[in-house]
DNA sequence: GCAAAAGTGTTTCAGGTACACCCATGG
DNA sequence: CCATGGGTGTACCTGAAACACTTTTGC
C-alpha cells in the first residue's frame, strides 16, 4: 500500500549466540554439557551457557568457536563439529536488554582437550540451574539432540569420534534418548547409518570383564569442524 | 584465561526476518507461496520473499507480521499461525553488507484476504527465481513443512483452516510431500492427529460428480495468531 | 447406470522391540 | 568355571502401505 514503506529501522536487535557444547565422557558413561561461571554482570558468578556476541558479518560458527574457546578454555581444535538449534526472541531474556539468541550445538573431543580442565562439565541428566533464560534453552534442545542422534553424522561422529566401540554408543544413547537399547537393536541401527563401518577389531580390557565390543568407524570423511549447515 | 575478556563487539549484524508465506488455494488444489517484488535497490522489481530487518526488541513474530502486512498487502488478520525455520548467516547473502536472515514460516486463511490480490502467490511446486539468496532458503526450507504436516498442529491448522475436506486434506499433502496418500490411510493418519476430530457433516458439490469428502474440524482450540514456538 | 471420487476392511510388509542363546574376557 | 557383558539369530508386534470392494454423488 504505502510505496514508500522502507526496510530501514533505526536500531536493530543485539544477536548472541549461546552454545551447548557436548562432551563424551566414557569413563564417566555420560554426556556433558559445557558450562562456564560468568565473569560480570549481569549473574556473575552464575553458571550459564558459553554465549558471545554475533560481530558484525561474523559466522554463526565462527561465534560459537569464539564462545567455546573464549568461555570454556577449549582448544579450536577439540571442536569437531558445529550445528544449529533454534532462535530465542524472548525480549526480557537479558535484563541488559533485548537480546536475540541464537543457540547452536558444538561437539568437543576430549581427546584434544588441553592439560587443566578449566570448564565445568555437567552431566546432560543433571544440568544445574543457569543464568539468563538458559534452563530454557537447555530444555528446549534435549530432544533435538535425540532426533539428531544417529541421523546427523556430524553430530554423531562429532560426539563419538572417529572411533568407538558398541559399549560407548550405548552409554551416548542411552544418555540422550533415555533409555538403553538393546546392544543388538543399536548395531542394527548403526548398520544402517551411512558412511559407518563395523570392523574386524574388538577393543580389549573392560573394566570388569565381559566380551570386548566392536570398533566402529566413520569411513573416508576428511573430517575437521565439518557441519552441513544451511549458511 | 584472560579475565578481562568481554561480550562487548563494536559492530553487531543486522538481523532480516524473511517470511515463507503459505496459503493453500481449494480451487487450484495447490499450496501457494507469497512473493512480492521488490520496491528498491538491490534486486528492485524481481521477486522476493517479504522480508524486513527485524526491529530492537521486536518479537520475530511481529515482525514476520509487519513483514506479511507490509509486502505482500495481507491483513494481519489472515495470518493464522506463525512458526520458525531456520537461521541463514552467509556473509554475502545481502549485497548491502552482511545479515543474518531467520526464516519464519506463516500460514495465510484465503477467506480472511481482503479483496484485491496484490501480491504474486507462486505454486510450491513451480517456485520461480527470487532475490537474495531466497531460492536456496525456500529449498532448504520446503522438507521442513513436510515434517510439520499431521505434526504441528498449529501448522496444519493454519494451513487448511478450522475445518476442512478429505479432499482438501490430500491436495495438501500431495503438495507438500510430492506425492498423494491413498485416502483410506490419509484419514486414519488425521485420526491420529491430536485435537482433530472427524465431522458428521458431508461436504456436498464435487466438481465433476464423486462422492463427497468428509469434513475434519479441530475441536476446542480457541485459536488466533498461535503458534507454539520457543520465545 | 456409468464415471468419478471417498470411505471401509483386509492383506501385506517393513521396522522396531524383545528375548533366548552364543561367545569372549576377567577373576 | 562363573560372572559379566557384548554379539547373533529369531520371534513378535505395531504401524504403514497397498488394494479390492463398497458407497455416494453428477451427468
Amino acid at each position: 500500500m504505502n510505496p514508500a514503506q522502507d526496510d530501514q529501522r533505526i536500531e536493530s536487535t543485539l544477536v548472541s549466540v549461546d552454545v551447548l557444547a557436548l562432551r563424551f565422557a566414557p569413563d564417566a558413561r555420560a554426556v556433558l554439557l559445557g558450562v562456564a561461571p560468568r565473569a560480570h554482570d549481569p549473574f556473575g558468578g552464575d553458571l550459564a551457557l558459553p554465549g558471545v556476541l554475533l560481530g558484525r558479518g561474523e559466522r554463526l560458527r565462527d561465534a560459537a568457536l569464539r564462545a567455546v574457546t573464549g568461555k570454556l578454555g577449549v582448544a579450536a581444535e577439540a571442536v569437531t563439529a558445529v550445528g544449529q538449534l533454534a532462535t530465542f526472541d524472548e525480549p526480557s531474556r537479558d535484563p541488559r536488554g533485548p537480546t536475540l539468541s541464537v543457540a547452536l550445538w558444538a561437539t568437543v573431543d576430549p581427546g584434544r582437550l588441553d592439560g587443566r580442565d578449566g570448564p565445568t562439565w555437567a552431566s546432560l541428566g543433571d544440568v544445574p540451574a543457569l543464568a539468563f533464560d538458559h534452563d530454557r534453552i537447555v530444555a528446549d534442545c534435549r530432544p533435538l539432540f535425540r532426533d539428531r542422534l544417529w541421523r546427523d553424522p556430524a553430530f554423531t561422529a562429532g560426539l563419538l569420534g572417529a572411533e568407538f566401540t558398541t559399549a560407548q554408543a550405548l552409554d551416548v544413547t542411552e544418555a540422550l534418548t533415555g533409555d538403553r537399547p538393546y546392544p543388538a537393536n543399536l548395531g542394527r541401527t548403526m548398520d544402517r547409518v551411512p558412511g559407518l563401518r563395523r570392523t574386524a577389531q574388538h577393543a580389549s580390557a573392560l573394566p570388569k570383564g565381559g566380551r570386548p565390543p566392536l570398533v566402529w568407524r566413520w569411513d573416508p570423511v576428511p573430517s575437521g569442524v565439518t557441519t552441513r549447515d544451511r549458511s
